[in-house]
DNA sequence: ACATATATTAAACAGTTGTTTAAAACAGAT
DNA sequence: ATCTGTTTTAAACAACTGTTTAATATATGT
């Protein structure tokens, strides 16, 4: 509870960029969020910018911190690809704004751009893509581009999550059931991309 | 070219409502966009919101037309759906902010539910999901929930384009190269979900 | 030509925005 | 208690927001 000052305005600017987005909020919403006085917000990050900046350039580096860790691993591909889609639904579970955050952002905001370069590090550090050619090529992985294999993964875990709202208003279903569906949906993406991955096996592994 | 004053503001609010949100632009915008004054807009629209409204309103309907139309077709069920994919990527390969213009204010923007309303109708009348329910139990079709099969299809068709921003910097591919990735990756996204749906079919019904 | 309704403009309105300023409250050291 | 540097506040700043007003231009019908 006892947390500095400046700890409080991260947090509450954390908190309301990603449910507004940097231009649909204010220095002072953010202020009032974490309890004090407007001045205060310049004072510390010295301008609403360079605060979203920050706020930004972290929230990147959890969105793809899981992926890359996972690719890191040991386990054989199969076994990465499924707890790579596991682990994704289980951090969108525990935020399910920050797809819609991050992709609006950098679609509609021209500063959001810098906060992309330490997170490209990350993924380039890390050799994922350069693993994922390397394992495609010596093994019966169905042959396509790096980029298509991510959209492939990305597009069934992120999506069901960025259209939550879309969803529930065409179905016609309330928040408990969509979890419901989400929970459900995230076998479904398993079995779906890892029997398009390997479309030599013939029953994709279960449990 | 001899288009009224009403329907250049209009268009040049389609347009930056679009590109911007309704929260992250002015009237003043979209009055110098369509070059005239600003009181025009509210002197034709009433308000910024109400302008809006009809612009969410329209697009909605354009966004989920396409989708109701190939499901009220008399083709096989496969075919619904091959040509559903297909002509989702026509669609959004013209119009690729528009899924994340519609899921960013149905999550940010209160007033767009609204806008909601007629579309729901068109969904309704038209018979969709109650004929994807037949077909479904007549045939040989894999056993989901129909919000799952929607969220199948259309995670793999929206989410591409959304995260278009996102993919090129993350693989550092120029926008042509990613049009191409988005041209092949509709082969992907037809055979992957209907061998999904349709896990009996030993290949995948090819042109 | 004139009268009337419509279309368009520049200017103003009150409220909000990010940011700065100057004063106050607080801390710790001497 | 006094000094010193840091934190916090209320108030002000100019710029911008959506919206309105009152005046001007344009078109239309007679």
């Amino acid at each position: 509870m006892n947390q500095s000052t400046e700890e409080k305005i991260k947090q509450a600017a954390l908190s309301v960029f990603i449910q507004k987005g940097s231009a649909n909020c204010t220095s002072r919403e953010i202020a009032r969020e974490a309890g004090m006085n407007v001045a205060l917000v310049n004072y510390y990050f010295r301008s609403k910018s360079k605060l979203f900046a920050l706020i930004f350039e972290s929230v990147m580096q959890d969105f793809l911190k899981s992926m890359v860790q996972v690719f890191s691993s040991e386990l054989p591909i199969r076994e990465k690809i499924k707890i790579l889609i596991e682990r994704e639904f289980e951090f969108l579970g525990k935020h399910p704004d920050i797809p819609n955050f991050v992709i609006n952002e950098l679609a509609r905001n021209p500063e959001a751009i810098h906060g992309i370069i330490p997170v490209l590090q990350m993924v380039n550090e890390s050799g994922v893509f350069d693993e994922a050619r390397k394992l495609q090529e010596q093994g019966d992985m169905r042959q396509m581009d790096i980029v298509q294999i991510t959209l492939l993964i990305m597009s069934n875990c992120q999506y069901p999550f960025m259209a939550q709202p879309l969803m529930k208003v065409i179905h016609g279903v309330s928040n408990e059931t969509y979890k419901e569906h989400l929970i459900a949906h995230k076998d479904h993406a398993v079995a779906m991309v890892l029997g398009y991955l390997f479309p030599n096996d013939q029953i994709t592994p279960h449990e």
